[in-house]
DNA sequence: TAATTAAGCGTCTTTTTTACGCTTAATATT
DNA sequence: AATATTAAGCGTAAAAAAGACGCTTAATTA
């Protein structure tokens, strides 16, 4: 049997979630828009096999991801009898290597514009929508999707195009900040308001010792 | 590559929570306790998989189970290159079949006392019990571990194995009728006390109403 | 008849969530 | 130079949910 791995590659850039999908490389669908997946090979591990394509494809050495879960319908791929274990991965959309990714006919597109995807893949990202709502909700993971340092509006666009609804902006700012996981630096970014707004760093360090003592985060 | 599934058996006795596992059955460490598993054939789906293992060990033919994950290390298997996708999956102990049970040498204990298994099936085990706890906040699903009809204690003290810590008996029961998913019945069940308490039966009907107009459930 | 005990009901307090009014810091306009 | 404009940011009051805990009830047993 063969077993692969897809990953529901999302970004964010320009207040909008994006995906990165690009086409399919063997089989019947050869060609039509696929997730960026490939066979795990009999000597590596799944995750291995899974930071090895997106590496080949982004370029990106560190990519964060988590398994989503395993699609094992016996008809799901009419070529080979072929389970797929899904991943999801979060980008930080300016880090990316924009030739590699070119020069593999990949593409991000929004959300709401995606084309139809091969075999189950439509399915998996629906799902992984659901998850990456879910786990937003009680683990930190937007931070991932955003630069190293960002503004707090920036940072309620993206959970707002997470969740899908407006948030309000004063009720979100004291949400984000009783966390204590932020560390405001002395900059401020002025690309979006005259006023400007101050950007912030996400504090790794104080969410490891707030997880250690039992905390239970809820952005 | 094989593909396996290995089903983490949970069940809900006296007040305990309890996993099934059996001997294994193949490879080079035969007869060392394992979970419920088997290989995934190539004509069937890796759920059906599970179904069939499942009913081979336990004679249920509808149990309840999710995927918690694929467990792809490519050295988990000392014998064969195998992943394994693993399922959790909740019983009404009171509806297996005994015989068939010991006839496959399978064996309930409770989950403080579980020996130690084969492979990574102990992690797959403390993985299982982290997403039980988490499900059970957001869905109903403890329902699936107790009779059809049983009692607010019982339930109670259900969700206090589950989250390993006890709950107030008034603000528990506040809670769930504020779900509105429990039918009163008219009978009494007076196994623990002289008084007796209520049972009740799970109203799977309201339970998808309340779901379809966007509730949120947490329990 | 009284004692006992799990089952069940109610109330007050604290915490969290939600809603929304207002000020501020900068730029753009007159 | 004064004024208008606007995203960014601060604060407060009301509503809802979670938590703590005292007391009654229905049956059995002593």
């Amino acid at each position: 049997m063969y077993v692969a791995t897809d990953c529901i590659v999302f970004g964010f850039d320009n207040g909008e979630l994006k995906l990165l999908i690009f086409p399919r490389r063997i089989g019947p669908n050869q060609g039509e828009w696929s997730l960026i997946g490939s066979f795990v090979e009999l000597n590596e591990d799944v995750d291995q096999a899974a930071l090895r394509i997106l590496q080949e494809i982004t370029g990106l050495e560190d990519v964060f991801f988590k398994q989503l879960g395993a699609y094992g319908k016996a008809d799901r791929d009419p070529g080979y009898r072929c389970i797929s274990i899904a991943q999801y991965a979060l980008i930080r959309i300016g880090e990316y290597d924009k030739e590699l990714v070119e020069k593999h006919g990949a593409y991000w597109y929004k959300l709401d514009e995606v084309p139809p995807l091969v075999l189950d893949h439509d399915q998996m990202v629906q799902d992984a929508l659901v998850e990456l709502r879910n786990k937003a909700r009680h683990q930190p993971i937007g931070f991932e999707l955003l630069p190293e340092k960002f503004t707090i509006p920036q940072l309620q666009s993206l959970y707002e195009s997470i969740y899908q609804r407006e948030l309000d902006s004063r009720n979100f700012r004291r949400k984000v900040f009783s966390l204590g996981v932020l560390n405001k630096l002395n900059e401020k970014d002025k690309s979006t308001s005259k006023k400007g707004a101050w950007l912030y760093r996400f504090n790794h360090e104080n969410y490891q010792n707030l997880l250690q003592s039992g905390y239970n985060f809820e952005i």
